[in-house]
DNA sequence: CAGTGGTCTAGACCACTGA
DNA sequence: CAGTGGTCTAGACCACTGA
């Protein structure tokens, strides 16, 4: 018996192959779900999280479709060193700082943990072909993460990090994105003039199982960077 | 027998009016679905898309909370109105300009146009509860629209008129987000000082055809929002 | 009309939580 | 340990599509 996600696997598996040829049509429902020995419900859900991915494209009493190759895949959830090497853009950090401190109550609520516990602190401010495009300050939870504290997080990606040493996979994060104007100090670091407009998000991360992996803030400089969102009905 | 909107639209409203309080557990998913006479499968999917508005908050294998005021409500893809609504506010417009046309080189570039193709112009200022939230400036291909010109788009959302009276459906959109300051003449249309923090917005949106529906800029007053996301892996 | 996706049901088993 | 959410099954009925 299959779980939906090795079905989605196997079927993400077979597109990427070419076993399921793009612009095709997939067998009927009930006839994929006998020859793969799951119930219809099943592989709905599988189906459902492919099209969100948009590697399948739904169509309402007809056979669902594989997805052609120009559409774009929504670029929904990446790190800042992913994304800048997807933008065509050499990533790389200065850690300003990286200590172990205690949870304030703000950062307590945000990493489900109590105040006082202990937690992770990481500022790295971060380039993109040697300008520097972003401020990013990252809150762990010391149980977790601790074994990070000595790693080299200047030219490495946080989340792949934590996916290969910890194994733990960042998949799913709440963010909120607003306009602010860059206190002094800020635009001293970034070397632009002080109340220049910047763009900050401020994250929420999670593993697959729900629990809090970081919260995080960015500041990323008005005049150079613009985020890129898809957005589905 | 309940449908799963519907179960939805009760939970809503019982949140609501209150008569499921804010921080409290709702009652197991077995019980709630024998009293509203569903299957738990069909009370589960409910359940599922509330949380993702954030007005419920999953917890494995404890009850689901109500959440509290403070969430902002993510706004995976909602007109300015349905948003204002699902964030508890008031909306409502001033339609500035709404006139016949012709595309430039880069509104035809965005709408998929020759040069010099019919638009339609429509620059509206958002209200939020009696505040003005948002700039926003339209562009819509003249030949599928110009049935709206008349059209009465200060109390009613667009997208609403578009899918109502014309049966075109915006159902995906690719958006890019910055931060800028406001010039001195847009400060003034907000009442606020110039050199001010905002948000842009640049959307275009298509059809479930893939067809451009619009192409739309919107400003956003720094101080007073913060835009919702939700991401996954 | 048969084919097909969309939705719903009733019941089962599992893993985790927390008393 | 009972309580609870997470997942899966087998089958049913519906509405829409397109020959």
């Amino acid at each position: 018996m299959y779980t939906r996600d090795q079905v989605a696997d196997q079927l993400r598996k077979r597109i990427e192959t070419g076993d399921l040829k793009a612009d095709s049509a997939l067998p009927p429902e009930r006839v994929l779900a006998e020859s793969l020995g799951v119930s219809r419900m099943t592989l709905r859900v599988a189906i459902d999280r492919l099209a969100e991915e948009g590697l399948l494209v739904r169509r309402p009493n007809r056979r669902t479709l594989v997805a052609g190759d120009k559409i774009s895949r929504s670029a929904s959830f990446m790190s800042f060193s992913e994304e800048m090497r997807a933008r065509g853009w050499r990533p790389h950090s200065v850690i300003r700082q990286m200590t172990a401190t205690v949870a304030d109550v703000s950062v307590a609520a945000q990493l489900n943990l109590e105040v006082g516990a202990k937690v992770i602190y990481l500022e790295r401010l971060r380039f993109a072909d040697d300008e520097p495009l972003a401020l990013e300050r990252v809150y762990l939870p010391y149980a977790r993460f601790a074994s990070l504290l000595g790693r080299d997080l200047a030219s490495q990606s946080l989340y792949a990090v934590m996916e290969r040493e910890l194994g733990v996979r960042p998949a799913y994060s709440e963010e909120s994105v607003e306009a602010v104007l860059l206190s002094t100090e800020e635009a001293e670091i970034f070397g632009v003039a002080a109340g220049a407009p910047a763009l900050l998000t401020r994250r929420i991360t999670r593993d697959e199982e729900g629990n809090v992996v970081e919260a995080a803030t960015s500041l990323y400089r008005g005049d150079r960077y613009r985020m890129a969102l898809v957005r589905r009905r």
